[in-house]
Parts: structure tokens; C-alpha cells; sequence
DNA sequence: ATGACACGCCGAGCGTGA
């Protein structure tokens, strides 16, 4: 039998903003495993002291200023790894897998696309077919593997508070769909859809727009697993309080259970 | 239709996010 394994994915959008939220959150739930993604913050300036404290591991893969991840673990990581494990370096850190009891877990910060058309739209879409090479090249489906952080995609109608309004726009074009429908068929599920099927349930609320208060939002942080993880997942929850917090990330928490 | 907030940049507006 293996051990349970419960893993959270958190865009904090900045940990030294956010250490207070972080910190009291982990204090309360304490997932064995913790994906923080845009971190922004250099891998020397990140504090490490207070997670040590409460008995994390911490690996980190950041920059200045700009997107970072980190991946907090309470059982002895077996295998660290920033960045595409081949080829030319990535534009920013985004990438960081860490194995952990046997598991496989990449945390991701895809990148946003800015605006239809342009570069760095290009460059999510190539980013995401290069992950999915990654994927073949090193990994298999029939093994443990869980794969969470921002994906930056509303996978369907249901992830989006107004569908009729979204189609055609960043985070919900064709072409999105297409490169994580591509990398989703190396052999993965998005784990939230094995136990719950209705809309409604998002994990990212504009700051602009009251969307918070509205329930506005959209479904944009994932966990997908392979077929192994997939048997074990008992639930995947998005946890809405720390976003009603004084000065809160965009983003909420979203847990991931399994057996 | 557009912009709305929040962040880090080092010291002010600006680029970026989604």
C-alpha cells in the first residue's frame, strides 16, 4: 500500500507579499506536498527559514521579479530537477519536478500568453507542445505522475463564468485547447473532473472586477495525474477562504487527495 | 469598449499578469 499523498498547487503571485497567507495556511492543513508558483523571487532571497520550521524541504527555481515556482516537501525529495530537462533554457523559471514517495511531480507556471497573436502567445503554445515532448522522452503513463500549478487555460464552458463571453479570448482559445488536449493524451486526467462535474468551481478571480464577490472566475489551476494517481485521487478541492484575506493572491489553493 | 488591482522594479511610472 502506498503512503497518502496529499499535494496543493498555489500561485501566491509573489511569496515575500504572501508569506503570511502561505505560512498560516500550511500551519492549518499541512499538505505533504506544496506548488507555489509565481514565487518572483531569487532562489538566494526566498524564504526558506519558516518553511523549514514547520518540517518542509524547500526547493526552489526562480528569478527576479518575474514567475517562479517553488515545491515544499515533507518527505525527503528523491530527485530534483528546475527548468526542460533537454535543450536551450526556458525564457523564465516555470518548471520544477520534484520526486517524492515514488512520485513524480511536475509544479508549472505556463505562461500566460499576454495577447492573441503576439510572441509570448506563440511562446505558450510551443511551451506546452515542448512539455509534452519532455513527457514522452522521459516519462511513461503507466507511471506515478502528477503534474499541477497555473495552467493558464480554462479547460471548458463549465471553467469560465460567462462561456458566450470567453470564446475566441486569452485563456479559452482553440489553440489553447488544442496544445492541452495534446499534452492531456500523453495519458493524463484532470483529476477535479473524476469527482466533480458540474461548472462553477474556479480557482482564479480578477482583482479588477469584484469577481471574487460575484463568484466570477475562472477554472485555470490543474492536477492531472497518470493512470496509477489517477486510482488513488479521493478529491480535489478549491479552498476559496484564503482568497476573503486582507490583501489575498488572485488565486485560491487547490488541494489534491490521494489514497 | 475600456479599465478596473497587485506585484517588483530600486526610488516613478512601467511592464506584467489573466
Amino acid at each position: 500500500m502506498p503512503t497518502p499523498l496529499s499535494i496543493m498547487s498555489w500561485n501566491v503571485n509573489s511569496i515575500r507579499a504572501r508569506l503570511d497567507h502561505v505560512l498560516t495556511y500550511l500551519y492549518d492543513n499541512a499538505p505533504d506536498v506544496v506548488c507555489l508558483q509565481e514565487t518572483k523571487v531569487e532562489d538566494k532571497l526566498f524564504p526558506r527559514v519558516p518553511f523549514m520550521e514547520l518540517g518542509y524541504e524547500v526547493h526552489v527555481h526562480g528569478g527576479k521579479a518575474l514567475a517562479g515556482v517553488a515545491t515544499l516537501t515533507k518527505a525527503k525529495a528523491e530527485e530534483v530537477r528546475g527548468g526542460f530537462a533537454e535543450g536551450e533554457p526556458d525564457r523564465h523559471p516555470r518548471i520544477l519536478m520534484v520526486r517524492v514517495q515514488g512520485v513524480r511531480i511536475y509544479n508549472l507556471y505556463v505562461p500566460n500568453g499576454t495577447e492573441l497573436g503576439g510572441d509570448a502567445f506563440a511562446y505558450k503554445l510551443a511551451w506546452l507542445r515542448r512539455l509534452r515532448a519532455e513527457l514522452d522522452a522521459t516519462c511513461s503513463p503507466t507511471e506515478p505522475l502528477v503534474i499541477v500549478g497555473d495552467f493558464n487555460i480554462a479547460p471548458d464552458e463549465r471553467d469560465v463564468f460567462d462561456a458566450e463571453r470567453f470564446v475566441g479570448r486569452l485563456l479559452f482559445t482553440d489553440e489553447e485547447h488544442e496544445v492541452l488536449a495534446n499534452l492531456v493524451a500523453f495519458g493524463l486526467r484532470d483529476c477535479f473532473r473524476l469527482h466533480v462535474s458540474e461548472g462553477g468551481h474556479y480557482s482564479w478571480y480578477d482583482y479588477r472586477t469584484n469577481g471574487f464577490e460575484l463568484n466570477e472566475g475562472l477554472r485555470i489551476d490543474h492536477v492531472y495525474a497518470t493512470a496509477p494517481m489517477v486510482e488513488r485521487c479521493e478529491e480535489v478541492i478549491h479552498d476559496r477562504k484564503p482568497r476573503s484575506w486582507e490583501v489575498p493572491s488572485d488565486h485560491v489553493p487547490v488541494i489534491a487527495r490521494f489514497s
